[in-house]
DNA sequence: TATAAATGTTAGAGTAGTCTAACAAATTTT
DNA sequence: AAAATTTGTTAGACTACTCTAACATTTATA
């Protein structure tokens, strides 16, 4: 049975290695700097969790979770998302609300608990924000990697998630008239700040590349070649 | 905010309390043993709510809630029955599994998630151990004080809760055949050693007197006098 | 009321998690 | 390749919560 503590520290690493699989493995400073304490607490805690066989650490080297380490970290995803599917459907919590909560719930220590939400909530697939919610048996299919930044000029998608979780991007998001699964034409995209002039539901709007880049979409399959972007893992 | 343990601690004043009204406050070793912790931890967390003004306290005294550690405390009694009213109703937990989780859910920082917890479960009277559910305002009805162990030979009664949670004794009251809102009639009571035999759904059969102790009744209202044993407040 | 028993407090110490300051290693730049 | 920068570690300290052992106070008993 792990601490809070203990249990942040491993999904701090799985989500830094999910938003950046072509690395080999974390850095201190970048685990510290994703869980807000300082370098020397992160090296504590590695040396902890390497001793409980949950990390693969060595002095200045690569930080990366072992199976145990991510078989673990992947169960704290999935009762996050399963926590923030509750909130907003069942609870009708907003989806810049769910998450702060759900970093509450995610530590709550029971299997029938979150095998009976799950079962509740009918297995859902998909989290508020379009993330993949993991299997009961661990299984967790990878994100989507294209952003509304890399569309191309004239070309259409679909929002699919978003990036960013903060309640202040949600909120923007919102804002701006974009949701999950709505339809988005790339009218115009100036050369010098990438600034992307987009139609959704017949609205034009204008968004930063900042914002693009957190915002995951889909193209139409036709319109795309079997990409290699599509890493391996 | 205060902290788990914090919590914790008012949260066993309170019981105390409730468990006992005549007494003026409880004793640190009263304290410590609920709380499972050595009377000398109690001692220093106690000089730690004072100092937050949610305990009264001084040196070898007796020990009771503020206005605003019962507050706090009544807030936490009710997160923790409507989490498991939660469990129970929505998520098909028998009554002797849920106050393990609740115990974790109860600590659970969303004012919002609690209000809409509520609302969810159709703002439920009771919990699944017929504990009476605080009001969203804090307010806290007296709970049942004549237990089976009082009613006298040939007088009918009804179940409406029970004192022990513990999933033994809620396991073994199922098993005798026993539950929430069943009539039961006490046939007989051995002068003796207290030994009841009772009568519930047609059922015969004979339960001990510390049994009888934990299970709340109330008598027919013709059958008994305003009686003197409602304490006041 | 004197003594014994029960109850409660203090002092000192340990663990988990965090920090700052100083140092060491690795990497990048020149 | 040397110097500068970045990255990571160690040492020492602090807080929250807990314990044991010794001591103090209160209550019960003789
Ligand atoms: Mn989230
Ligand atoms: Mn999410
Ligand atoms: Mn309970
Ligand atoms: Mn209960």
């Amino acid at each position: 049975m792990l601490s809070f503590t203990e249990e942040n520290y491993l999904k701090s690493l799985l989500q830094i290695t999910l938003e950046n699989e072509e690395k080999n493995g974390a850095g201190t400073n970048e685990l510290a700097a994703h869980l807000k304490v300082k370098p020397a607490t992160a090296t504590d805690m590695l040396k902890k969790l390497k001793s409980k066989k949950l990390v693969d650490y060595k002095k200045y080297g690569k930080i990366s979770l072992t199976v145990a380490g991510r078989k673990y970290a992947v169960e704290i995803i999935r009762k996050h998302r399963l926590w923030e599917t509750f909130l907003y459907k069942k609870l009708s919590f907003t989806w810049d609300e769910v998450h702060e909560v759900a970093e509450q719930l995610e530590h709550i220590q029971s299997q029938k608990l979150i095998d009976r939400l799950d079962e509740f909530l009918e297995y859902p697939e998909f989290d508020p924000h379009g993330d993949t919610i993991p299997t009961a048996k661990g299984e967790l299919k990878i994100s989507f990697k294209k952003t509304l930044a890399e569309v191309a000029d004239g070309q259409s998608c679909k929002m699919v998630a978003v990036k960013d979780n903060s309640a202040d991007f949600l909120k923007y998001v919102v804002k701006v008239g974009l949701g999950i699964n709505n339809n988005i034409k790339v009218l115009s995209k100036e050369s010098y700040d990438s600034l992307l002039t987009i139609e959704v539901n017949g609205v034009v709007s204008s968004v930063s590349q900042k914002f693009a880049q957190n915002i995951f979409v889909v193209c139409p399959p036709d319109t795309m070649k079997p990409t290699s972007k599509t890493k391996k893992r």
